[in-house]
DNA sequence: CGATGTGAAATGCTTCACAGCA
DNA sequence: TGCTGTGAAGCATTTCACATCG
């Protein structure tokens, strides 16, 4: 059994960890809180990587990066890790987090649970519709989209989601970057023009079900070479664009 | 201007394409369609590539695996790319989609705009609440989980989309795969276990969360080696998991 | 003995730079 | 002339293999 108060290293500050591995942290971390609930103590490379479907060299060398967390012989501290990775994520911070578009996709992204939990507090809710608009939604009221000055003039806001129709989404977006919204996370399908200081994610659901149809018709026509039999498994990550 | 119907070499069938290229060719697709919808006719792959955030070499790589269909000195043909992309990807063929789990995610995805016009057919809505059931949403009619076997025998369902509370989503994935569905396309906060024969994919909302307020953590922090000022922008992709 | 941590090799991806064509 | 298509170089990531240590 590992000892996290005695040995292990101190993380160093701010080594450069690769993308392709920021992208893995965050499923690391939420298979490390499963297997913490499950009662699990000490995960080895070898279980966390077969969980995450990542090859456990790739593990270890990811986990390297935070620093030397594990014990040989034993494994990685289940909870200890789980710390790190939280450190290492900036979730040791709060996260205001402003949603636009309170429909079918606002509503589930505002009550998503893993949120709170996670550092991410849902400051403000937003909508141009007057039959939402004074709705509560979680713990937050739905207010007018033009009120975003104000809220933003009364607290900082770090991150928004914009779950909008793509009509409205380009000015969803200029409007949040002139309230000094640095990242924005879209949902709508939609082109947005940002500049380049602005950190932009973008989800796109059918963009996740063309991928799959490639994989899939891939999988199902014995082609060339041998034929590719099976795709393993796709996952998230941050790799791809610059 | 180009010619689609004259020059232009045919797409050698199942040539390898890249991981990387894959994950961004839906975002050239939805960008060629939004052009398209503006009225440019021809794109070149310094256009292409702003938009999508992307150096145009690798536009132009990205595009040359599915065979040189651009021209010199003029660019690509918006409507014949978009076509090339579409067969690449699959998109040629009708996908059944069954969505379970008719919450505000579920709804969300249900209404999408986007999948009728990629080919994507939701064949059947699932859930297990009498008060869902029988709802109308869109043009399906929501049954209960227990009718999937049934509904899996009439016609084949190439893409389960999971949408349900994360307690439940282990057991639909189960039944999912013994209908014969083969790509899951997770939405619950939970990590799955299929077999390696199954395409799985995962899309967490807090992940995304994560992702972002690492590198804005970064962006504020005036780190080490002479800072980093900017992030430019992250996307989607399907490489850092194998 | 068993599992981590890590150089070094192998692989994959991106970018450069420019020949070649419309 | 302008922009594509592509070898080749450069860079990043993954994987291997094993020394190291609890």
């Amino acid at each position: 059994m590992p000892n996290p108060s005695s040995d292990h290293q101190a993380a160093p500050t701010h080594r450069r960890i690769p993308e392709a591995t920021v992208g893995r942290l965050p499923v690391y971390q939420r298979i490390l809180e499963e297997v913490l609930r499950a009662g699990t103590t000490t995960v080895s490379s070898e279980l966390l990587g077969s969980l995450a479907r990542v090859n456990a060299a790739k593990v270890r060398k990811d986990l390297s990066l935070l620093g030397s967390f594990g014990t040989r012989g034993a494994g990685y501290d289940t909870a200890f890790l789980i710390e790190q990775i939280d450190r290492e994520l900036g979730l040791n911070h709060v996260w205001p987090v402003v949603i636009v578009g309170i429909g079918n996709l606002g509503r589930a992204l505002a009550h998503s649970h893993g949120f709170a939990a996670r550092g991410f507090r849902v400051v403000a809710l937003l909508d141009i519709d007057a039959a939402v608009i004074g709705e509560q939604v979680g713990e937050v009221v739905v207010r007018h989209v033009d009120e975003l000055t104000t809220i933003a003039s009364e607290q900082p806001l770090a991150i928004g989601v914009i779950a909008t129709p793509p009509s409205a989404a380009q000015r969803v977006a200029d409007l949040l970057m002139q309230s000094g919204v640095r990242s924005l996370l879209n949902f709508a399908p939609k082109v947005l023009e940002v500049g380049p200081e602005v950190l932009l994610r973008y989800v796109d659901l059918s963009i996740e079900l063309q991928i799959m149809s490639f994989y899939q018709s891939r999988m199902v026509a014995p082609g060339e070479e041998g034929a590719m039999p099976v795709i393993r498994s796709i996952g998230l990550s941050t790799t791809g664009f610059d």
